[in-house]
DNA sequence: TAATGCACTGACCGAACGGTCGGTCCAACA
DNA sequence: TGTTGGACCGACCGTTCGGTCAGTGCATTA
């Protein structure tokens, strides 16, 4: 890839993410970029076309350090509480990219954006639905819950910390919008013991 | 308010929801309310002062069900099922007005975005957050947890069900994606006993 | 040295944008 | 009955949009 594609690329990347597709115009990428509106054309056929290649660009660098913690060996509660918060970790570290996607899956959910999420999220999906199996399987898990509502609800916690968290700093009592780590924990806690007082049987 | 200021109000709200406030145009909003461009210009100031108008408007209308729940009597635990039930039904009988005001957080979540959300969502975060306190005193509910994080992972989990049920109807074995009262009554359980089986202390 | 190919540009196009303006219509009121 | 004021419209404004095109500068190759 050469720097002029690549700073193009980089700076509608981050136009993108920041304000969505239609309020972002191609003299503005082509200003952030430093390259005149008619480069942008010599490189992308079309506004689309740049901004697919911005897509599929961040989707490719998805390949995390939580792949190998859920393919990993020993109990699998200790596998989840790591990958809670390795997983929180990576999507705090790139906030562009998962901004993009989430704005696609929001805008297009029933057309285009749910085949991008599938092919972004679906095998990482489904390898958290499988780690829950596998801890039922191994009766570390009660094998009365659905596993892929179990991984859904993680994943919407983290992402709700991600959506949420400059909201919550300024709500009371909630101090954690500045810890991920603190707040993956938190997660695979209750998820693990719940938040009920136990009563004997 | 008049039948053509209500079909506009009712066209713009509907157009902003669905495709955002840049992909809309005075025009689209014109033709979709069957008025004149002109007839939006002497309502609303500009175009951003109709959007603020079907912001405004899609605030006022959530006095919801669920306040009463909230305020009822009797165990904690039974009004958070309740509550998690009625919220969840709730946000998916408006999807217009909860995309509207989760387009405007994600865009603008540290300037007014973080205000609209304080004033829509503040208000039912700390009754939400007050009954997981009143839960603690009672007893029913673990004390060494936070009470905002556990209300912000419930409605978390609410508002992943409404953002990713599409892509999660796609999933394999995730049948839940139809049944919201299912789902929030997972939640609720997962919430309270956990997934971890349980041991003899 | 001449020719080829490509990154890149300024000037430009028709269309659509947000917004304005002069004017029509009609119910309310004197 | 004459007047007023607000709902409403068609035509239009300057600007910006996505996109095009002829042409320039500069390596690489013959």
């Amino acid at each position: 890839m050469l720097s002029g594609e690549c700073s193009i690329l980089s700076a509608a990347r981050d136009l993108f993410a920041e304000h969505g597709y239609d309020a972002v115009s191609m003299s503005m990428i082509a200003a952030e970029a430093s390259v005149s509106k008619a480069n942008l054309y010599h490189h992308y056929r079309s506004k689309e076309d740049l901004y697919f290649a911005v897509l599929r660009d961040a989707c490719d660098g998805n390949e995390s350090a939580w792949q190998s913690i859920l393919a990993a060996e020993g109990p699998v509660v200790e596998r989840l509480r790591r990958f809670a918060r390795q997983h929180l970790e990576d999507i705090c570290a790139n906030p562009t990219q998962v901004r993009l996607i989430m704005r696609e899956v929001a805008e297009h959910s029933e057309h285009r954006g749910r085949k991008l999420a599938e092919e972004v999220f679906g095998e990482d999906f489904r390898k958290v639905v499988a780690l829950f199996q596998e801890g039922q399987a191994r009766g570390e898990f009660r094998a009365d819950v659905d596993a892929a509502f179990v991984a859904g609800l993680l994943l919407s916690a983290n992402m709700g910390f991600f959506q949420w968290r400059e909201v919550m700093r300024h709500m009371p009592t909630a101090g954690y919008a500045d810890d991920p780590g603190a707040y993956a924990d938190g997660v695979t806690r209750v998820l693990l013991d719940g938040i009920a007082v136990r009563t004997l049987p």
